[in-house]
DNA sequence: TTTT
DNA sequence: TTTT
């Protein structure tokens, strides 16, 4: 079907560090759990809070910058897409629903330098980072027509 | 946590009627079952298409446009936020991911006018349609502050 | 600076048909005019409504398709970012402030099929169609990596 | 027209302190130049970087967030529309394109606690921060639908 | 289970 | 005029 969009847009914090794991074929992939939460006053004026856990699972060079610079803590912003995966455990089939930041369009904005994890340093960064998944192709201006003047 | 964004937008078609339920306190809501899909070339070249079906529900006013409108193979617009439900089954925890629209930032657009049903109109409606979840609220300019020029 | 977002959505009709311009690199430009409306009650109850119009400008085979499928009252949905350009006239600097629709997650959906300006024909289009600003890149899957569990 | 989607989304830094003005009617406004940029690699494998500069209009109770706690330097979330105004200046007409944050769906997310402006504190604050534009009306489970399960 |  |  042509025409569709499947969009998640995501800012909040990690609960853990991020799990990178690699593919047989070598690629590489970070899995983090990343927290979103709201605050509001219910009925009776008192302050309500509720904590909603994301599953974000990072593919590419995106799962490069997650490796270096996210931690257990780190705040970020992430656009990708909802997928839900289907699997069988003990002949039950559950599905899991995950944000797959990966492709077109995906995006990784670290919102902070902080390491959260308190211990271990995350081996040379912790600056502010950002990527898309751009394999080499690129962004808005890499096409070089910025100089043209259409109208 | 302050300062979190958790935000889905979906553009795709409905793959049966919504379901309508009204709670206990008289609440509506609407269930629906939304397909996004995405095509791609793979490395022979052949056409690829992945299709994802997304659980989206929507309460308050939304869902009496839902009701009204959407039909099986309409297409829509949603915005809403992810939300994780868990259940059990024969013992077993599960979990569902749901596509909520409700409350501030939610937003529902009817795309087509079609009533997908086959036969029957959808009794007064069908044309483009669109809402928030604004109870008497509403849109930017609704505080009257247009008329005003601060700078 | 790393780690910004620069990302405008719309949804709207064409005020009139795509204006294409090719640049003296042989690159296509499509220059649209959309419409956004919103509409609310006023103090006094009275229904009002504003029109916001958007300079749309897509670049690439995005371009193409807008050429081929986008007409006068079409009906579409774009992901682009802000861009002001200046410009000179009559000794005066003045700026514009367009949407632009390229590179990397740029969309643009067709959200109907009609051609909207009665006369002519669109040339062999006017279906559905939705395109990425892709050049040959491409969806969340052509990496081939859907195939592989990581965790 | 029903059925519109005007949304902007930008994460930048400011150039300057919010300027902050109340209208003669008591409403106050904040007005804010946010600077989003990008980076890529020219063809002679030049790092290249482009700065966009905002305008970005803030209304209402998100105004007085921005006052308190927006200050030069700062890092934010804005989600808000576009919005063209037309003004005269010399018997010329101009337009100004901003990003109006107000009313339903508008969104500001303070992305850092540095104050920025280097002396003064921001009286009470500087933390992290967020808000929406919900005078007293509000987040997704206001309602108080969430203890309900409709299916 | 939608759609193209 | 920000930031990296």
């Amino acid at each position: 079907m042509a025409g569709s969009l499947n969009s998640v847009q995501l800012i909040g914090h990690l609960g853990r560090d991020p799990e990178i794991r690699t593919t047989q074929s070598g690629n590489k992939v970070a899995n983090l759990r990343l927290a979103t939460s709201e605050s509001w006053k219910d009925k009776a004026g008192e302050r309500q809070e509720r904590t909603e856990w994301h599953t974000v699972v990072i593919w590419g060079p995106l799962a490069d910058v997650a490796e270096k610079y996210a931690r257990k803590g780190s705040r970020l912003y992430v656009r990708g897409q909802l997928r839900t995966r289907s699997w069988e455990k003990d002949g039950v089939e559950r599905y899991t629903t995950e944000v797959v930041v990966q492709g077109y369009g995906a995006e990784l904005i670290l919102l902070d330098g902080r390491n959260g994890s308190g211990g271990g340093s995350t081996g040379g960064g912790g600056g502010r980072q950002a990527a898309r998944d751009a394999g080499g192709e690129g962004s808005g201006s890499s096409d070089g027509w910025d100089d043209e003047i259409p109208f």
